[in-house]
DNA sequence: CGATTAATAT
DNA sequence: CATATTAATC
């Protein structure tokens, strides 16, 4: 089908095999040639272009046309495939071990690699380019999904974090009692955990070696369940003290681990490994499912544990610390 | 029949 | 080559 209607575009398609030849826009007449042909059974053995005026499809006179309602639908319906001019590329079936050479293929190939490439490497008679690449893109969307649930997860897990600034602010400032209980109001943060693959049919991430493999190009997939939490934790009921934003400050400006597909596919970009394995170690202290009170001790600095003894002594020390030079600062520190 | 997957069009 | 759209399967 072109817009171009001058005679030799015409005569050069119909002459590298095409049967029909259709000029935009389409005109009702050309639709009733295209049905005339569709419904015929027989082999079109040329087609010529139409002489007189309609710039449409012609079929030949000599074709017999088969009555469709001989069969029922379903026969109609294969007839027609079959014997429709243009064959639709065979569909295939991914299965785990074309998946499997589909990945291999694709470390093969490295970040950054087209469907050419992969296709190459994967080598699999019966698999076109283009079935390559109509998986790569759904490959690509997997990990998009994959990427922006770990964004979310980030987001959740900073805010989680900056929530315990504000207790540990409280602490600083504490009155006393406060200070004692404040276990007691932290929220109940369990980070939920992870449920095993359950890959869900779009993962695309079926297979063991692909896992393992992923791992080492740093997708590893970090499934956290997100439904329950953060509406029962929340607790915003208590007077939000005005966001410190420190933690979040922290948490935001830290470079993700990976970012996007993108970066993925940057060949020059090789930090990634490193810091997904950072990353890794710092989800599977949430796998635990731990309280986060130990994970905090993991990324932060560890909070000076509290003396025994008069609460309120050094609260007011702290106070005092705010005039204090560094010296004095570092002399408290290590009474501590 | 809606979702998902793969082919094809842009 | 990437992405959008459509068709075929599940």
């Amino acid at each position: 089908m072109s817009a171009d209607e001058n005679q030799t575009s015409k005569s050069k398609a119909l002459s590298k095999g095409a049967k029909l030849y259709f000029i935009k826009p389409l005109l009702l007449s050309d639709l009733k040639g295209l049905w005339k042909f569709a419904s015929c059974n027989t082999k079109v053995s040329t087609v010529s272009t139409d002489q007189n005026g309609s710039k449409g499809i012609t079929v030949n006179k000599d074709q017999e046309c088969k009555p469709l309602n001989n069969n029922n639908n379903k026969e109609k319906k294969q007839e027609l495939v079959e014997s429709s001019v243009v064959q639709r590329r065979k569909r295939i079936r991914w299965t785990d071990h074309l998946h499997m050479k589909f990945m291999e293929a694709v470390i093969l190939a490295g970040s950054g690699a087209g469907p050419k490439k992969i296709h190459e490497y994967m080598n699999v008679s019966g698999v076109t380019k283009e079935h390559v690449s109509s998986y790569l893109q759904k490959y690509r969307q997997s990990l998009k999904a994959q990427d922006s649930e770990i964004q979310y997860q980030r987001k959740m897990l900073s805010s989680e974090l900056n929530l315990r600034s504000y207790q540990l602010k409280d602490l600083f400032h504490c009155k006393s009692e406060q200070f004692l209980d404040a276990p007691a109001h932290l929220p109940s943060t369990k980070i939920p955990t992870v449920h095993e693959p359950a890959l869900s049919q779009n993962q695309l991430l079926p297979g063991t070696l692909v896992q393992g493999e992923m791992n080492g190009n740093g997708v590893e997939s970090v499934e956290i369940s997100q439904e329950e939490s953060y509406t029962n934790g929340r607790v915003s009921e208590e007077d939000q003290l005005d966001p410190s934003e420190d933690f979040e400050t922290i948490m935001t400006n830290t470079e993700p681990c990976f970012t996007s597909w993108s970066q993925l596919l940057d060949p020059e970009e090789t930090s990634y490994e490193v810091s997904s394995k950072d990353y890794t170690a710092e989800n599977s202290e949430l796998n635990c499912s731990m309280p986060m009170e130990n994970d905090m001790c993991q990324q932060f600095p560890a909070f000076p544990s509290v003396p025994s003894g008069n609460v309120d002594e050094i609260f007011n020390i702290s106070k005092e610390t705010e005039n204090a030079c560094d010296e004095d600062l570092d002399s408290w520190l290590k009474s501590l």
